[in-house]
DNA sequence: TATTTGGATTTTGGATCCAAAATACAGGAA
DNA sequence: TTCCTGTATTTTGGATCCAAAATCCAAATA
């Protein structure tokens, strides 16, 4: 995982720059005062300005004209409201991906899961969310959607920051290996509502578990 | 209706970009030269990039690096796959919007379709188009899920070509405006789910009319 | 004292300029 | 002829510079 830089500064700053919102270091409702940051990044405000414009794509980011950019903060609405559209969309995906998934779809889920039990065990956080991710999304691209793979990506995007907290716990990471587990079965199985029923459940469990901490 | 000119260029580049782009004068697959349309438009290219990076995160334009942008084109198999994640949306949208419907809503969604009816018998399409959206935003608003109408908007404005391209025959128009009434209709029972199914008949007719129109 | 108003300062939005990558094309070798 | 190669041109990506809007702060007024 020798992390490379990207070719171009843009989307260099673009993974620095949700790093830094997903870690906290750019803190919520705190304006971002391009000059400074341009300056910290090394680069001119040219390719800031662009990537903090994907971002308020993304929704991780607002902007105000003549007033700039600042980090949008997830008040607890927010995350429900997210988790709720992931419902939707996460169903919908995984009934279609369980409809035709392939040998190949169903290794890529099973070689991230390896990583995310191997993460796990090293307590690294971050690799963790890395594989986790992977996992899903391996399940999610058989569905053949790409848009709604996208979408769902992008959700993920503004949540990254309450996940990170999540896997922070050591008995999350257990229960999110064992789901995992028990997902492989039943797409093993082809059993569609099975998958469907369990991922909702990993999703609200989640959420609960997040509300609690901050709550 | 006198559309002043927005307070900033990128928001004006913005408008004509979307408008040249579903009006097509500017082609899918198309690449997009960004001095000349900057020359067009009369305004630097700093302002253009951005604009185009938004409409990338909208997934309007596409991108590659040291290639630049190029109007993404929607096939046949997009188009479905929008309205297949519309549908799951809007379904929630409207089912909550139901739920919590206040007058100063319906109100608003009244008005949209008085609109909508007269955009109608002027056969002003573009008119039409927008009063159109109106009246089903109005209805999702009052869900309460503002994360979920911004997205919902979004998948819209990808298709709005499209829908263009619909409103065009007479009868389409006449069709939609029956659908809007019984939708009234429905909504002022309080008929959630009467109204998840005739909106859902309502998207249906609408993408098999475009279907048959261009395959 | 509280409030408003005017200008200095900061910060964003936009234009111009420069560098680097990709494309187009001409010429030469197999 | 066809394919490769090196070079000129085009086009994008990035840096710097300028203008305009917003904020800040102090002085004047009610």
């Amino acid at each position: 995982m020798t992390s490379r830089r990207p070719p171009t500064a843009q989307q260099f700053v673009l993974e620095e720059l949700r790093r830094a919102i997903t870690t906290g270091r750019l803190r919520p409702g705190e304006p971002i005062r391009q000059e400074v940051l341009a300056g910290e990044l090394d680069v001119s405000r040219v390719p800031l300005r662009e990537a903090l414009k994907t971002l308020q794509g993304e929704g991780l980011v607002g902007h105000r004209a003549h007033r700039g950019y600042f980090v949008e903060q997830l008040s607890l609405d927010d995350l429900r409201e997210v988790y709720l559209i992931r419902d939707l969309l996460e169903a919908e995906a995984v009934r279609r991906a369980v409809g035709r998934l392939t040998d190949a779809g169903l290794a890529a889920a099973e070689t991230a899961q390896a990583e995310v039990e191997r993460a796990a065990e090293a307590a690294d956080v971050l690799a963790m969310a890395e594989a986790n991710r992977r996992f899903h999304m391996a399940i999610f691209e058989c569905a053949g959607l790409p848009r709604l793979v996208r979408l769902i990506r992008t959700l993920w995007d503004s949540t990254d920051a309450y996940r990170s907290v999540y896997y922070a716990e050591e008995h999350n990471r257990q229960r999110v290996i064992e789901e995992h587990r028990a997902t492989l079965d039943l797409l093993r199985r082809r059993d569609a509502e099975g998958a469907v029923a369990l991922l909702a459940g990993h999703r609200a469990a989640a959420v609960q578990a997040i509300e609690s901490m901050l709550g």
